[in-house]
DNA sequence: TTGACTTACATTGATAGTAGAGGTATATTG
DNA sequence: CAATATACCTCTACTATCAATGTAAGTCAA
């Protein structure tokens, strides 16, 4: 994709988005929950999760914080903003949009020529 | 995306392909084709549809013949293939299952915590 | 205690799809 | 003659993604 930010495909931002709406999680627990919950059919790789989530903060859609436990290595857990909550709709909409636009041509009626 | 061709996410080669199923066309009219079809949400670029035209001419799913008319420039018309029309169905049903996943995510029910 | 596996983060290089701008050529209309 | 529409093509730059690799800690069994 060439896009920006305007009109995206519903890529991983959407749904990391769509998934910290819930509540907050680290990096590695939303990879997971974005493959469980799409059945396996989505799983970003984590050269493409952890830059979306660096972009995602950089931009203030969600906001991260060092979570050193007691075992185990330290996560970053993100939440999800005010503005991200906001772009979450925006982005949710146009893939509605895109997606409606995609079936309407595989489910496309005959039609006579144009030429 | 950095996939091959396996579950392409419904790029403008799917497009193309369902807009030919319905009848031959060149270029020009296929890339209008899809923008009405889609009210003017979906409009592939002349640099992307040219290269991806010529990519599933070279796969062996569509077929183009130079058309000489009268009057106004020569077109190349593609026809779809047979080959052409089982890989319409092969990425019209992977199009179908991604969009399915992918809403599926974003119309997400809470769950509590993996942490 | 060695090895394998899991968690958890991150970076790098290659590749493919797309947009955008430019280029060629013919025909119509003002 | 200039502008617009048809109709093709190509090149560059950008971005998202994948695949591989790296670091580092923890667990568990042989």
């Amino acid at each position: 994709m060439a896009k920006r930010q305007d009109t995206q495909k519903g890529g991983t931002t959407v749904w990391v988005l769509a998934v910290l709406a819930d509540g907050p999680r680290h990096g590695y627990a939303l990879a997971r929950a974005i493959e469980q919950r799409s059945g396996s059919a989505l799983k970003p790789g984590e050269g493409t999760l952890y830059p979306a989530l660096r972009a995602l903060e950089g931009e203030g859609h969600i906001s991260g914080a060092w979570e050193i436990q007691p075992s185990g290595p330290a996560r970053k857990v993100y939440s999800l903003t005010e503005q991200g909550r906001a772009e979450l709709k925006k982005q949710a909409q146009a893939w509605h949009d895109y997606a409606r636009a995609v079936s309407g041509i595989l489910g496309g009626q005959p039609d006579e020529q144009t030429a």
